[in-house]
DNA sequence: CTGTTAGCGCGTTCAC
DNA sequence: GTGAACGCGCTAACAG
């Protein structure tokens, strides 16, 4: 019987810079060298070594360099969900940053509690050299107390003391839009409001009530709504206005995904939207625009929130060195627009 | 001047397993043992370890674990692309299982040519313990060829030699949609085509035409439109049937992207749907159902199959021991139905 | 230009 | 029960 193990093909499973070194008649140094572009090599070294690498198909181990070079190479985003659109676009804003600088991505979703969070946040030592959170819901300023020293954080739409973050400019585009449903003649317009804990939900609601406040329609502060940011909290609250003695003439739901579930909702009444009832949502998640009929919407490039935010990422980690050098600007905001989709009827 | 550096917080930026072991009086091996339950410890050294662990705020170094141990805890998934809730929702599959798994996931899109693809698969080494590969477009047995060894790969709809993978029976439920179709009275039954190389898109049209042939509808074949599954191709599309002098009184879009783009050209038109045209999809992404009217589409549990993906891998994982167990099944189908959605009328 | 050597931070045999 | 020493694969000084 034959001594080999009876691997049949691609028997090397795991060839070291060694093995090259080997073969190739040079030292791990050389090899490390041509890999790296570091140093001089004579172009005929340099040649026999990627021969050989090549033919045994060498590639370097990652965990190896990364232990010796104190860098990984890959940034970690933490999520709170990976649910919709909202969360793919960011997600795909990072990617295509990351790749664009040599990143990888490490990704990591649905942390319903804060434990859950601090345990990822945790586990990426000597994984990712930077961090890019979205904790919209938790207070976050704890998440990082633990954090491994020295790792780079940016957040996404949550501020917390002394870290750099993207935020979205919810107010403006909240107190925006209201305005514009005011001027189209609304008076009672009703407001499905986001999470309780959610700094996105509470800007913007601060921006409803801005505009209404200014607008003297501070009386109607009643037509504030819970909701969750789902599509079915959306509609329930839908159902709810419907069942109202007196009806509002508009509804602003503070996220799309919200707005759509209302949608749903008022076109099972019956109702025509705009004429019936206006409908505005915010976000303006790619597939907003193929509704019947478009729905009306704050727009924010999402997908702009993630690159941004990596981009940040970079910055700061450079920003990080020995000199006191500052932080650079510490928080971006990004701006939102109101639609020029559909206009509203009254 | 003071001498220190001037670094003002969470001073030890990097506390290992050695400043552990040195403040708690113990050996590195100890607090090496403590923290992965191997090997009998003292009740009272275990509590010390732990202590001095958590007062440093000392966290295991992956980089240096995996060098150690071999294996990374993390798994990689390549995607052709993250634009939509297509891969939204397999990567959410992906994301739940890996966690509950004790998994991180790497994720890498947005690989346009082979090249980039192939740049990613290989730079996994010693980053990641196996891989989920999804690439429809590409021929894909080539991409695996220089993958470093014993790296367990599962590919996701679509198929290489000897790698197992998850597939959706796409001509099963494309030959069922099109025969519910038939069997409304449609007679002239439109499809829109996916990208050429594309698998599913091949798949799907298969099925479409298996049902035409098997009611005597062959002659119909001319009603095929060349699409690439995007919203955009979608809408071209159903632009270009509207100007037919006899046109099809239904179309199926192979995909739900594209029936969305379809919906809004029929809208534009003027026509009510289902009444005028009956309209159909394929995925049934998280949206189609908040369409109005809500889009009639093949149901796949599109979020299942990334999370039966990464069950699949660990299988492969495990049976890669050296006793030669069988490999498993190297495919499983995966199920889809018909939707029970909004019935068509001719 | 190239080779030698010493870690990077941790898991793991062995002795004790 | 615990500690000392080696190795994982690679890069970075320093020699030559």
């Amino acid at each position: 019987m034959p001594r080999t193990p009876s691997r049949l093909l691609s028997d090397p499973p795991n060839v070291t810079i060694r093995d090259v070194a080997a073969q190739a008649g040079v030292s791990v140094a050389t090899v490390s060298r041509v890999f790296n572009r570091k140093g001089p090599i004579r172009e005929e070294t340099y040649q026999r070594v990627i021969g050989v690498a090549e033919s045994l198909h060498y590639v370097p181990h990652a965990a190896a360099r990364s232990l010796s070079l104190r860098s990984t190479a890959t940034i970690g985003v933490v999520l709170p969900e990976l649910h919709g659109e909202f969360f793919s676009e960011v997600i795909r804003g990072i990617d295509v940053a990351s790749r664009q600088h040599g990143y990888h991505v490490l990704l990591s979703g649905s942390h319903s509690d804060r434990d859950e969070m601090r345990a990822v946040v945790q586990a990426v030592r000597g994984r990712v050299d930077g961090l890019i959170v979205m904790s919209p819901d938790l207070e976050p300023s704890s998440l990082l107390t633990d954090l491994p020293g020295g790792v780079p954080v940016v957040m996404l739409n949550s501020r917390v003391a002394g870290r750099p973050c993207i935020t979205i400019d919810n107010a403006h585009g909240a107190r925006e839009i209201t305005s514009h449903l005011i001027r189209l003649g609304h008076r009672r317009i009703a407001f499905i409001c986001g999470p309780a804990q959610n700094a996105d939900a509470e800007q913007r609601r601060r921006g409803y009530r801005a505009a209404l406040k200014s607008a003297g329609l501070d009386g109607e502060k009643a037509l504030e709504f819970a909701g969750n940011f789902t599509e079915a909290s959306g509609y329930d609250v839908a159902k709810t206005i419907m069942g109202l003695s007196t009806r509002p003439t508009a509804i602003f739901a503070s996220n799309d995904a919200m707005a759509i579930g209302a949608l749903g909702a008022l076109r099972e009444a019956g109702l025509q939207i705009p004429e019936d009832m206006a409908l505005v949502g915010f976000d303006d998640i790619p597939i907003a625009r193929y509704l019947a009929p478009p729905l009306t919407t704050v727009k924010v490039p999402i997908a702009e929130l993630g690159r941004r935010g990596f981009e940040m990422l970079i910055a700061a980690s450079n920003g990080h060195g020995d000199d006191g050098s500052k932080p650079a600007r510490l928080e971006t905001q990004l701006v939102v627009r109101r639609s020029c989709g559909a206009e509203l009827k009254k």
